[in-house]
DNA sequence: TATATTTATTGATTTATAGTCATTTAATAT
DNA sequence: ATATTAAATGACTATAAATCAATAAATATA
């Protein structure tokens, strides 16, 4: 039963294939302007081939963007492993593995942040949605931890975890959509490192418990 | 000369009667769904006519988009014109008319969030793309006022006012998109108000002095 | 090895919709 | 009453996503 296995591969070998070609096109013409012939010349296939394995143009994105959420979660995993560090350095490390994470293809993090919409996701097949969902769940999860063991250790003031997560989360992808969007106007202009560090300051210091006498 | 007058109304009664009908169908619909020709439909109008007074779909969403900075400048010249209140109580009005904003109209917030990227903005005719330019500059010059102003009393600590708009405006997009787009996992639960609230705490929290014995 | 069956790929075709433009209709000026 | 200008129309064009009948390749069977 060999047979059986190798087809399996080459059908996994085969969406990689498309997805090397798709990050390529997009990460040069952005989401909308990438066309399905393009990715299809790109990865030398007909556009039929790409229906095969990717349900439409969004999901073929979206897959992408897994992968990097992938790359995030092992990033956050480590930071949260180091018991080295406190809650407050874990989560200047934190900001590092996001800013890394941008810095490694900076428009398919833009794209994923725009494509994070119900619009897009409701046409994204239950399978892939189920599994986003899932990686995005345990990213939280790993970056909520944190804020636990801060807590915890009295170090950080009472506030659900959860929302913390969901505050720097939001507070992350917004800063750099918002950039992207003042580069247009400004186009050699990219604050988005400096107002990050800024941010994560005022974070730290909003989330800490005022030190007391002992 | 009172026929160029009239006409010049008239033109700006179609307009407006445009950016209502516009406004249902993408408020009904998301931005992706609506077609020109629902819109056109709903205005009893025929989709050319729609081509004469906006260059494309974009531009047509980006006027909703103008409309609703406009009202949020209004807001915001409030807030920083109210003398009674100190920083602290201005950013905390800040925060419900941004939320006043947002419930205003959710899903054309939510899409102008969306919108707000090079791709859109790029093909935006350069009148109404620096006229938002102009609007969303004011906008954070307005908030930035009441940084400066609680930096000057010494309340705040010393960052760039700018940077602080930028962070306090990206937390805001940031949120509201994140939180719709976890309501399509969860569609009953709605968290907004009360994360925002716990982002403004912290944000206050992040910025204030520590008091000092005088 | 020759033939049948299954699986993968193709690209021409269909479908949908944004945007255009020649024509018509209405308003105003002469 | 007629000419000129402006506004509106909707059939048409262009583009790109998605489909599907036809073809090619791989594998199983005799």
């Amino acid at each position: 039963m060999g047979i059986e296995e190798r087809k399996e591969r080459e059908r996994e070998r085969r969406r990689q294939q498309i997805m090397v070609a798709a990050k390529r096109v997009f990460s040069e013409k952005g989401f909308s302007k990438t066309t399905m012939e393009d990715i299809s010349r790109e990865a030398e296939l007909s556009t039929g081939t790409l229906y095969l394995y990717f349900k439409n143009k969004e999901e073929l994105f979206a897959s992408l963007s897994f992968r990097i959420l992938q790359y995030l979660l092992i990033r956050l995993e480590h930071v949260t492993k180091e018991t080295d560090k406190g809650p407050v350095e874990k989560i200047a490390a934190l900001k590092d593995a996001m800013y890394d994470v941008y810095e490694f293809d900076p428009l398919i993090i833009i794209n994923m942040f725009h494509l994070q919409s119900s619009e897009t996701l409701m046409n994204l097949s239950p399978q892939i949605l189920s599994d986003m969902k899932e990686m995005s769940k345990k990213a939280m999860r790993e970056m909520a931890k944190i804020f636990q063991e801060g807590i915890a250790e009295g170090i950080f003031i009472e506030k659900h975890p959860h929302a913390l997560t969901d505050i720097v989360w939001s507070m992350f992808s917004g800063l750099v959509l918002w950039e992207e969007s003042k580069r247009i106007i400004n186009p050699n202009k990219d604050f988005l490192k400096p107002t990050l560090d800024i941010a994560f300051d005022i974070l730290i210091r909003g989330i800490k418990r005022s030190e007391e006498p002992s």
